[in-house]
DNA sequence: AGCACGCCGACT
DNA sequence: GTCGGCGTGCTC
């Protein structure tokens, strides 16, 4: 029997789909686009089962307006994995879909590549005898080129014959357009296009290991910087292509430079389809096409890439797993590390997660087994470990938060002609200003935060709202006028190393710098000619670049890592560590890396020192299972936000006694909170935040899942702002 | 989310 | 007398 009915998921967030009558003659397509009537509107969405049976009766329902796709736009096993974490992230289905769906899709644009039509002979003109047109030598010659098959009109275009010849030759009815022929498929002229450097014995145990399989299996490949991963995966993908299969490859977003595209592209003949955030709709539309229909053999992308809907995939590779950019921090909150896994289960293929500084969730499944750990401990070619030290500055005087015997090593090693990069995570000149006589502080009035004071705008500016004044001229309480800044910021750091080192330049960068498009290139490429000798920065200096000349790197602040509410703060402070410290010298040049704090015996800090990043990890995951926290269990964040506390609060006490009232045996499970988010007040408003956690993803799902629809009844629930972050990264 | 309906304040 | 403010309700 045909199916009468179609539910289909659309983009609003409402936990539910709904049905609409299939015309008979246009049946749609599990999987595919239907533009129905919605309300008022009509939207776009996705079929997601055919039915003859509704909740609704026949009269209530209306039809589906337009079928747009006769197939599915993704391949089972990648919906399959999109329905999952619709359902593990709790975000309805329909707006799932939207987002992570090229734009040009979401508006109904035709899933099919836009080639150019051909034009190919007629009967006619096949069967036209020379020398009809000997009084017309251009339309003469496009017929007799046409006999060797087809071509585009540009293709034409460039023999010297326009576009009034072809429609001449059209209007005698010797030509007609047809479709561009399919492109001969890139297997057919696969090679390898470089010479393949020798393998080192880490790397070749490595690549035999997980060549070895072409099931699911995953495998951590944990590699110190310029131990040469990116050489491992190039012999990964390779059997992969020889195959004929696709290699999907994401990075994090600060990595997807030219050069990392290029490293790809010039080993093998292979077309490469890149997807990051600056493509255009079309461009993404069309590398999203070339992954689906094969004509990409190699998909290099970001986050969302893991959606690309490559029908052959052999192999995905994951680089820098660690890095905070594979989790959306908004809407659709998936973990694009952890959907990979996922993914590689249901295709049965390998998954490689590389990095250097591995995260613990991931340290942790290689540990129980879960994943295979491939160690490349040994640095290809010229590189070169740096070393590195603690400098104790409790009761040393300190200069824009320098110590003495650092300033005497950036002299040291500027006078040999090097760079030195500073590390501070803390923009503007000083994090909050100070009444010298009473003690007030500048407080932004929208936000439970303190001032920056950026003292080349004059200006005070609230990091977390829009809000910025001018500097106060007198304390808001005393009316003194003696204001004094407090704390160090990069402004400040940069204006004193320009006095304190007036010989050597001096580059800030961050972003406060850097908000235009192209200028952290030309900052980076400055640094590369030597134009500046000092680089001061926020993290985002530390990612993807490497700076043969700096030789001292110096952590300025790491005791705020160190004592963050937020419990990844310490991991996030030793990958810093550690990918700095790979960043800097070179053979000729060993580099030195120098962390100042008031808690030198801090035992995190002295694992990651004396021993190194395995180490730090272990006692790492030792502090994280006394705690329960994650990897030992799984948490979701539900905050909460509006211009009024108290309903805030309610709502999630609310949510609170829902979650509590499972019926499932819940001794595992806890709750915590409500409590004040980790920034009380942000632009006004106030922001409480409630803790689920449960010992395990099945269970936490469950949970939640049990809870949702009970919350969403909330009549509070349409009155305050509320988000749920399954899993999240950032808990401040 | 959109978009309508609906009921109360300041205006051509 | 209207225009329009955003509270409430609904979308198969």
């Amino acid at each position: 029997m045909t199916p009468t009915i179609a539910r289909v998921a659309l983009p609003v967030p409402l936990h539910k789909t709904f049905d609409y009558l299939i015309k008979p003659e246009q049946p749609p397509a599990v999987g595919g686009r239907v533009k129905v009537p919605f309300g008022r509107q009509s939207k776009i969405g996705i079929v997601i089962e055919l039915t003859d049976c509704s909740e609704f009766s026949v009269e209530q329902l209306k039809q589906i307006q337009e079928v747009i796709d006769h197939q599915p736009l993704w391949p089972q096993t990648l919906y399959r994995i999109l329905e999952w974490a619709s359902r593990y992230y709790q975000y309805p289905l329909g707006e799932a879909l939207a987002t992570i769906m090229p734009g040009a899709l979401r508006k109904g644009k035709a899933a099919s590549h836009n080639d150019e039509d051909h034009w190919r002979l007629t009967r006619n003109g096949m069967d036209m005898p020379s020398g009809t047109l000997s009084r017309a030598p251009k339309q003469e010659r496009l017929i007799s080129a046409l006999k060797k098959g087809s071509m585009s009109q540009s293709d034409i275009q460039t023999l010297d014959i326009s576009n009034p010849v072809i429609k001449a030759v059209d209007d005698k009815g010797y030509i007609e357009r047809c479709a561009a022929p399919a492109p001969s498929p890139w297997q057919d002229s696969f090679q390898i296009t470089e010479e393949k450097p020798t393998l080192n014995h880490e790397q070749a145990m490595a690549v035999a290991t997980i060549n070895a399989n072409q099931d699911f299996a995953s495998y951590l490949l944990e590699g110190v910087t310029g131990s040469g991963k990116t050489e491992v995966y190039l012999n990964l993908i390779e059997p992969v292509l020889k195959r004929g299969q696709q290699a999907l490859i994401l990075v994090p977003e600060i990595g997807l430079t030219p050069q990392t595209i290029n490293r790809f592209k010039r080993r093998f003949s292979v077309p490469v389809a890149v997807m990051h955030s600056g493509l255009n709709e079309t461009e993404r539309l069309n590398a999203w096409l070339d992954a689906r229909d094969n004509r990409a053999a190699i998909i290099i992308g970001t986050r969302s890439a893991l959606f690309s809907p490559s029908h052959h995939t052999g192999i995905i590779i994951i680089d820098e797993e660690h890095d905070s950019s594979y989790k959306q921090q908004d809407s659709f909150r998936y973990h694009a590390r952890d959907l990979a896994v996922f993914r590689a289960r249901e295709e049965n293929i390998p998954i490689v997660l590389g990095s250097a500084t591995p995260s613990l969730e991931t340290l942790h499944n290689a540990k129980t087994g879960k994943y295979h750990h491939l160690t490349l401990a040994r640095r290809a070619g010229n590189a070169v470990k740096a070393k590195h030290g603690v400098l104790d500055i409790r009761g040393l005087h300190l200069e824009a938060g320098l110590s003495a015997p650092l300033i005497a090593e950036m002299r040291n090693q500027l006078s040999q002609g090097n760079q030195v990069m500073l590390f501070l995570n803390r923009r503007g000149y000083s994090p909050a200003m100070m009444c010298h006589e009473c003690g007030w502080l500048a407080e932004c009035k929208r936000c439970d935060a303190y001032f920056t004071l950026y003292q080349q705008y004059r200006e005070l500016r609230c990091h977390h709202c829009a809000v910025q004044i001018p500097v106060p001229l007198q304390c808001g309480q005393c009316g003194s006028t003696q204001l004094i800044s407090v704390g160090v910021g990069t402004e400040q750091l940069e204006q004193h190393l320009e006095t304190l080192f007036p010989e050597y330049k001096t580059i800030r960068i961050d972003r406060d710098n850097t908000r235009r498009k192209g200028s952290l290139e030309g900052y980076l490429q400055a640094i590369h000619n030597n134009e500046y000798q000092i680089l001061i920065g926020t993290q985002m200096l530390a990612k993807g670049h490497h700076f043969p000349n700096v030789t001292l790197v110096a952590l300025v602040d790491v005791d705020s890592a160190l004592f963050s509410n937020d419990f990844r703060a310490p991991e996030r402070l030793a990958q810093l560590f550690v990918q700095v410290a790979g960043r800097a010298g070179r053979a000729s040049k060993p580099g030195l890396v120098l962390l100042q704090t008031h808690h030198p015996d801090h035992a995190l800090l002295q694992a990651l020192i004396q021993k190194g990043y395995q180490d730090f990890s272990v006692n790492a995951l030792n502090e994280r299972q006394q705690a329960m926290l994650p990897p030992f269990s799984y948490f979701a964040l539900l905050r909460a936000e509006g211009f009024e506390s108290e309903p805030v609060e309610q709502f999630l006490h609310q949510a609170r006694t829902i979650f509590e009232a499972s019926p499932f045996e819940s001794e595992e499970c806890a709750v915590l909170g409500p409590a004040p988010a980790p920034l009380a007040r942000r632009a006004g408003k106030y922001r409480w935040q409630l803790i689920f956690q449960a010992p395990n993803r099945r269970l936490l799902q469950q949970r939640l899942s049990l809870a949702l629809p009970a919350l969403l009844q909330l009549p509070l629930a349409k009155k305050v702002r509320w988000s749920l972050d399954v899993e999240p990264q950032d808990m401040s």
